[in-house]
RNA sequence: GGUCUCGUAGCUCAGCUGGAUAGAGCAGCAGCCUUCUAAGCUGCGGGUCGCAGGUUCGAGUCCUGCCGGGAUCACCA
């Protein structure tokens, strides 16, 4: 808001002085930076051709009638074509005043609510989750609780690929070689399931191989491999319903389901509602026989469905197989208009990784094709993937960073650092690990978050992640010292009733720290519009080191100056308010001590 | 090969959508705990923003061309 009345205060000054009207697009106030004098500053270059006037001289002049005309420019200083205008402190100490109690915020440009679905998460049912559905799913569930944050209604849903030739598979190798419950392996479900399928595919190779050394070529071997057969002809037992196999399938998928939901919980990702593929692979017929009626679609000679994207530059895109059976995108289109019917939405956000970004836009082309308007409503959200440092992470290679274990690495080392450093002297054993929970899970989170969601990012499994410098648990600490400081103001009767006393002038590193503070509802808008959390995670960062620089340099309980020691006991309590709840936003609880 | 994407300090990342002398953390070195929690704070060193052009008052950011990495172009999902 600061912003839009020095917005309007330009044009009007603009307007007195030259008797035109500013270039909107133009007008933009940014924080000035700290080694000049001033809280923001608009670059003057621009309007230099519309005026033709000098750029220290338009500057030196919208300064004056700035200042002139409105009490909230205090000052005003010009460095080449940069007019810097200092805010009056009574600005500052009105924000402050009005929000340092607060618990929960809001952006600053509430934009209209809309009810958004995400989906994220949408793993396999035949592997366990790893490191790239941590990204995927802190991700999505931190954007969806951002978005919420903005003002939206928002629903979050997961859509679990249950069935296919890749369950079959699991189910299979477990019929022959398995036979153990996870109770009896004592091993998660979904580590099981996925252990059959690293088993079956072993075992595949192996017949390929014998097959090849009798001279049949390698993809014909991979073709005619009884165990591949074997699969196949039981995805076609599953298809036709067969009573043996679904009840094989409904078990072994129940098994991976509270593996998921372990990993989810510790996780502390949730979903409003869980769809499964078995149910809605089906979708999407109905929409391609409208296309074909229509003439979006044709079909070939040999009965396959297609539509034809080669004047968009793209290529022809297979709908449904000769035989009748739908593929990928099929579904999509059917769980698009499912979804978007379902829950009224006004967007659809897929958090699914940039390797698919092909498939998006085809599926958004082909909808269009059929005459959806809200095909513009789908949105991809596209994330880079976590790469180690020798590449991507292959399942089959073993390289795969397990999510539960990178959990439980996490605690354990939070564990380790915090016993080591003393700091779980005095807590009971429950408080004492549940703190652990909090740091480890923290570093894990930020360490994801803080990162620009489209690129790619590596992880070193090698070097573990930090504990200091712009890490979670610095953030943590920072809010745990904060409690900490109005802990002891409480018991020691020093923590201001209500409002502060009034103060003569803001020194500077509490003036420092209110503008950061003023600055969260800008990020919050801006990480929500940008649907990314590593706005706020850097944010915070910020803001934790500013204070941490403040509470080095500057006493609290120790000031002797009552206005002033209220003012920097509100200003930390405020600190760790806005810390706290920029922290819930990204999944990232805050210890009152550690 | 076509399309898309990325390239910033030894390493991991920022850089507010075109603005001032490109910033943090880690790693290295040097300091700060009889004082509100040292998971902290202060300082030092470290850069041809992949390369070359172009657009303009102004480019790490925009456009073009190279070089290098990645993804994708399935009757897999």
């Amino acid at each position: 808001m600061l912003d839009t009345i020095l917005k309007e205060a330009f044009i009007e000054a603009y307007q007195a002085l030259y008797e035109k009207h500013p270039d909107l697009k133009h007008i933009v106030f940014q924080a000035t930076r700290p080694e000049f004098r001033g809280d923001a500053t608009i670059v003057v270059f621009p309007f230099t051709k519309d005026l033709k006037k000098a750029p220290e001289i338009l500057a030196q002049e919208l300064g004056s009638k700035l200042k002139e005309n409105h009490r909230l420019v205090r000052d005003f200083n010009v460095i080449k074509g940069f007019l810097n205008i200092e805010i009056d402190d009574s600005y500052w100490l009105g924000f402050f005043r009005k929000n340092s109690d607060k618990t929960s915020f809001c952006a600053e440009f509430s934009p209209s609510s809309k009810r958004i679905v995400i989906e994220y998460s949408s793993p396999n049912t035949n592997k366990p989750l790893h490191l790239g559905h941590i990204r995927n799913n802190l991700l999505g569930w931190s954007v969806a609780e951002i978005l919420k944050a903005n003002g939206h209604k928002v629903i979050k849903v997961n859509l679990v690929n249950d069935r296919g030739i890749h369950i079959c598979k699991s189910m299979l190798a477990w019929q022959k070689w398995g036979g153990m419950t996870p109770e009896q392996a004592g091993m998660k479900g979904d580590k099981l399931v996925g252990e059959m399928y690293v088993r079956f595919d072993k075992e595949y190779k192996k017949e390929i191989e014998a097959l090849k050394n009798e001279g049949i070529a390698e993809d014909e071997a991979a073709r005619k491999a009884p165990l591949m057969l074997e699969a196949q002809e039981m995805l076609r037992k599953w298809e036709a319903g067969d009573s043996d196999v679904r009840q094989l399938w409904e078990m072994m998928n129940g098994w991976v389901y509270e593996g998921f939901d372990t990993t989810y919980n510790r996780l502390g990702v949730d979903f409003e509602k869980i769809y499964h593929e078995s149910e809605t692979y089906l979708l999407g017929k109905d929409m391609v026989a409208q296309g074909l009626s229509n003439g979006a679609f044709y079909r070939k000679e040999d009965g396959s469905v297609w539509c034809d994207l080669r004047d968009e530059g793209l290529d022809e895109k297979l709908l449904l197989r000769a035989d009748g059976t739908s593929v990928y995108i099929t579904q999509d289109l059917g769980t698009a208009e499912q979804r978007m019917q379902e829950y009224e939405a006004d967007q659809m956000i897929y958090v699914v990784g940039n390797e698919q970004n092909y498939h998006f836009d085809v599926l958004k082309r082909i909808l269009k094709k059929l005459g959806k308007p809200w095909a513009e409503n789908i949105e991809h959200l596209s994330y880079g993937m976590v790469e180690l440092p020798e590449g991507k992470m292959k399942s089959r290679e073993g390289t795969v960073v397990d999510a539960d274990d990178l959990m439980e690495e996490m605690v354990e080392t939070a564990r380790r650092t915090t016993t080591e450093l003393g700091k779980a002297d005095e807590l009971d054993p429950a408080d004492a690990s549940q703190l652990f929970e909090m740091i480890g899970l923290g570093a894990l989170k930020y360490f994801i978050l803080k990162v620009d969601p489209k690129k790619t990012m590596l992880f070193n499994p090698a070097e573990s992640i930090d504990f200091n410098g712009n890490t979670g648990p610095f953030i943590q600490y920072t809010h745990a010292r904060i409690r900490s400081l109005l802990r002891k103001a409480e018991s020691t009767g020093l923590m201001p009733a209500n409002d502060i006393p009034p103060i003569a002038q803001l020194p500077e590193k509490e003036r420092q720290l209110i503008k950061l503070l003023h600055q969260y509802s800008y990020t919050l808008s801006q990480s929500g519009e940008n649907r990314s959390p590593a706005l706020l995670a850097n944010y915070m960062y910020d803001l934790a080191k500013e204070f941490n620089q403040f509470y080095q340099s500057e006493p609290v309980l120790r000031e002797e100056n009552e206005a002033i020691r209220a003012l920097r006991l509100k200003l930390s309590g405020f600190v760790a308010n806005t810390l706290r709840h920029a922290g819930q936003l990204l999944g990232m609880k805050m210890p009152d001590r550690m």
